[in-house]
DNA sequence: GCATAATTTAATGTATACATTATTTCAGAC
DNA sequence: GTCTGAAATAATGTATACATTAAATTATGC
C-alpha cells in the first residue's frame, strides 16, 4: 500500500493535458501542422497514446486530423465565434433558469457569490487576467448550479475553443465593468427563485458580450485566431 | 486495381458506424460490458481500430470504457432523457429563431415541408416508424436550416443518445397527431421571418415531446433504456 | 521544354507483441 | 473457518514493426 495514491495517470491522458496546454499558450499555433511522431518525440512517449489524446482533442473541436497533412490546430474565426456564443448564451441561460428553480440557499451560492467579488477586487486592482480567471469561474460556477451535466459538458467544451482568442482580447477590450453588475443581477435572480429573470439577464448578459468581442475581432482585423 | 473506387475507408470509420449500428439496433444493450477483444473479433480487425472508435463513441456519449470491466454501453435514464431534451428544446429553439431571420424562400424551405407532408402520410396509414424517420427529418432539417455548425453536431450527438429510447417508447405512446400542427407552425414561422413565434411554438413543441416522454418511462417503470 | 506516368518517399493506418495493473484465486497462519 | 497476503490471471495500456496510400519527385516520351 502506497502512502501516495498508486494510480498513475495512463500516458493518453497525460498527453490530452500537455497538448491543452500547448495549444491554449499558443505554443501549438493555430492553423499550424503537426506529425504524430513530432508530437510524440515533444511528449517523451510513443505514437499510440498521442494518437489516442489527439482523437479525443479532435472529438473536442481543438484540432482535427488530416489524412496525410498532419494534425492541424483549428483555427477560430469571427464567425466561429458567433456560432460559440450563441450556443453558451443559450445553454447557460437554460442553466440560470433551472438554478433559480433549485431553491438553492445562500450558502449554495456562496461560491458563486465569491467570483463576482473576485471581479470586482481583479478590477480594481487593474488585473485583467485575475478578472479573467473570475469571469470564467462564474460561468462554470453558473453552469454547476444549473445542474444539468450534459449541458456542463457542452459548456466547457466550448469555452475551450474561445480560451485563446479569449486570451489574445483580453488586453484589448475597454474596462469591462458592466459585467459585474450582471452576475450580481443573476445571482439576485437566482437567489430569489426567480426564474425567468435569471435567465433573461444572463442571455442579455452573454449577447452584449458577444457583441463586443465579434466587433474587437472584427476592428482588428483578427480573421483567425 | 478495383472496378469499385479504391478509396477504402479507414477500418476505425468502418467500426464507429458498425458499433453504431449495433447499439442502436439493441445488440448491443444498455448497460452491458464487451471486451475490446470480443469486439475486435465480432468486427473482423485489430484491437486498435476499434479502439479508436470506442474512444470517438465515447466522446459522443454513447459508451465508457471501464479500466478492466471492458467497455460499457451507456444506459439513458430519465433523468438523462430530461437532460437531453432540455439541450434540445434549447438548441433547437434557437435554429427556429436563426433559421426564421435567413430569409428563406419556399424553394429553401421546400425540403422541410416535405418532412412534414410525410408525417401527414406515416398518420394517415398508421405507420409508426415512418412517422419517427420524417420527425427525426424534420428536426435534423431544421437544425440545418438554423445554420450553426456547432448546434448540429451536438443536437445530432444528444439525438443520438435518446435513439434507443424512442425506439422503446415509440409504440407505446398515443398516435402523435399534435406535432404536425407544431411543426407546421414552425415552418409557417420561418417562412414569414418571424423569429420569435417560430422558436416561442418550437421550444413549446420540444418542451411537450419531453413531458410526454418522461411520464411515459415513468408509467411504464422504464428505469435506464 | 512540357506534360505524363512511374517511382520514390513520407506520412497515417493497422496488427501484434509486450508491459502494466486491478482483480481474483489460492495458500497458509491464526 | 476466516482473514491475510501472495501469486496467478486477464484485461487494458503501450511500443513497435509493418501495410497502405497519397503526395512529391524524377524520368521519359513527344
Amino acid at each position: 500500500m502506497n502512502a501516495f495514491p498508486p494510480k498513475s495517470q495512463p500516458n493518453s491522458s497525460i498527453a490530452v493535458t500537455q497538448l491543452r496546454d500547448l495549444i491554449f499558450s499558443g505554443k501549438l499555433g493555430a492553423g499550424t501542422d503537426h506529425l504524430e511522431s513530432e508530437l510524440a518525440q515533444a511528449l517523451g512517449m510513443s505514437r499510440t497514446p498521442v494518437r489516442e489524446a489527439v482523437l479525443m482533442l479532435e472529438a473536442q473541436g481543438l484540432l482535427e486530423v488530416r489524412p496525410r497533412k498532419g494534425v492541424r490546430i483549428k483555427p477560430v474565426s469571427p464567425s466561429d465565434m458567433a456560432e460559440i456564443y450563441d450556443v453558451l448564451t443559450e445553454l447557460e441561460s437554460l442553466a440560470a433558469f433551472d438554478a433559480a428553480n433549485k431553491s438553492y440557499g445562500p450558502a449554495d451560492l456562496a461560491p458563486l457569490a465569491k467570483t463576482i467579488d473576485q471581479m470586482d477586487t481583479a478590477l480594481a486592482a487593474d488585473d485583467r487576467q485575475a478578472w479573467a480567471d473570475a469571469d470564467e469561474a462564474f460561468h462554470t460556477e453558473l453552469v454547476r448550479l444549473g445542474g444539468n451535466s450534459r449541458v456542463q459538458m457542452i459548456a466547457a467544451m466550448m469555452s475551450d475553443q474561445t480560451r485563446r482568442a479569449r486570451s489574445v482580447t483580453l488586453y484589448m477590450r475597454a474596462k469591462p465593468s458592466k459585467s459585474n453588475a450582471d452576475h450580481r443581477g443573476v445571482l439576485e435572480a437566482i437567489g430569489k427563485g426567480d426564474a425567468d429573470t435569471a435567465r433573461q439577464i444572463h442571455s442579455a448578459h452573454r449577447s452584449a458580450a458577444k457583441a463586443i468581442l465579434i466587433d474587437l475581432l472584427e476592428t482588428h482585423r483578427l480573421g483567425v485566431l
